[in-house]
DNA sequence: AAAGAGTACAACCGCCACCCT
DNA sequence: CAGGGTGGCGGTTGTACTCTT
């Protein structure tokens, strides 16, 4: 409230003068208000500001200097179980700051992890860890788009951002940048780090493996345990399943049409677009 | 030596949950 | 219950420094 009325709001790095009035005022009036420190303090900056100033870098029993071994391995587990919930982490690591930590992340374990072939959002291995070249596919990029939580993105996109990438001679094959060649070279791709007792030269496994209706059913089913390979399932099993995937399959590619018209491409490339959304995210929850 | 690119870290912004009136 | 204030959080941007060409 204050803060808003302050017009020379002071902004940018700290000096030793101001982190030293800030001290002096937080050791004699302790922080029981933030919005009431600034002024306290002699200083031209908002409450907010003087918070995290103290939370980062003045108080007592932080530590400075580079993340030891030890830390980062800590850091590597729990982003892996807690994702970037930099606070929750933080508090595993005396002394270190969520920003502390977060910082490190984007600026070192992040980069060493994808170096190592290994996805960071996911920590899983990377699906086909091979060189982008943008530049030889231009059209491509804005034509096909998928679906993701509900909202559209070009498909690059997506591969970008789950640090998926095709190589050239997977680009430029028709329009949409795919073909079913592409989609048999891709599922062999992913069967490495999937599951390789599966036979996904057969097009009922793939597409089992694809898709995440008939992923549950398969999970739930006593049949997961039992059957390393879909093709052995019990036909009963079999036969539901697929139908709720042609379902599924029918309806989702309906509203592709809808939003991309004509632009929506060939089956291959629609199947391009499944394998990738639904493989990518829901891998994990069924083989792991 | 200088300019541009890259990197690490500090700080800001917007959002959300909670609390109080 | 509504609305404002506040603290906390994560994403993003800004900045200073280093490296490369």
């Amino acid at each position: 409230m204050n803060e808003k009325k302050l017009k020379n709001i002071k902004k940018g790095l700290w000096s030793p003068e101001e982190d030293e009035n800030l001290l002096a005022c937080i050791i004699r009036f302790g922080v029981a208000s933030w919005p009431s420190v600034p002024h306290r303090a002699g200083l031209q900056r908002c409450g907010k500001s003087c918070r995290l100033r103290w939370v980062n870098h003045l108080r007592p029993g932080l530590k400075r200097g580079s993340f030891s071994q030890q830390e980062q391995d800590i850091i590597l587990h729990l982003h892996q179980v807690l994702g970037n919930r930099w606070a929750q982490i933080a508090t595993k690591l005396p002394g270190r700051t969520d920003n502390e930590i977060k910082n490190f992340w984007h600026s070192c374990l992040k980069k060493k992890l994808i170096k190592q072939g290994v996805d960071p959002n996911t920590h899983n291995p990377m699906l086909v860890p091979k060189e982008f070249n943008e530049n030889k596919t231009p059209e491509w990029q804005e034509v096909f788009h998928i679906r993701n939580n509900g909202r559209l993105m070009t498909l690059e996109d997506y591969f970008m951002k789950n640090n998926v990438f095709l190589d050239e001679s997977h680009m430029g094959i028709n329009q949409m940048g795919f073909d079913s060649n592409l989609l048999a070279q891709y599922q062999q791709m992913t069967c490495e780090t999937a599951a390789p007792s599966f036979d996904f030269s057969d097009t009922l496994t793939s597409r089992t493996i694809m898709d995440p209706f008939i992923k549950k059913e398969y999970r739930e089913s006593s049949a997961c345990t039992n059957y390393s390979n879909i093709n052995n399932l019990p036909a009963e099993i079999l036969t539901n399943t697929t139908n709720k995937y042609e379902e599924w399959n029918a309806s989702e590619w309906q509203q592709l049409q809808k939003v991309q018209g004509s632009n929506a491409g060939d089956s291959d490339a629609y199947q391009m677009g499944l394998l990738s959304e639904n493989f990518v995210g829901e891998y994990k929850s069924v083989f792991h």
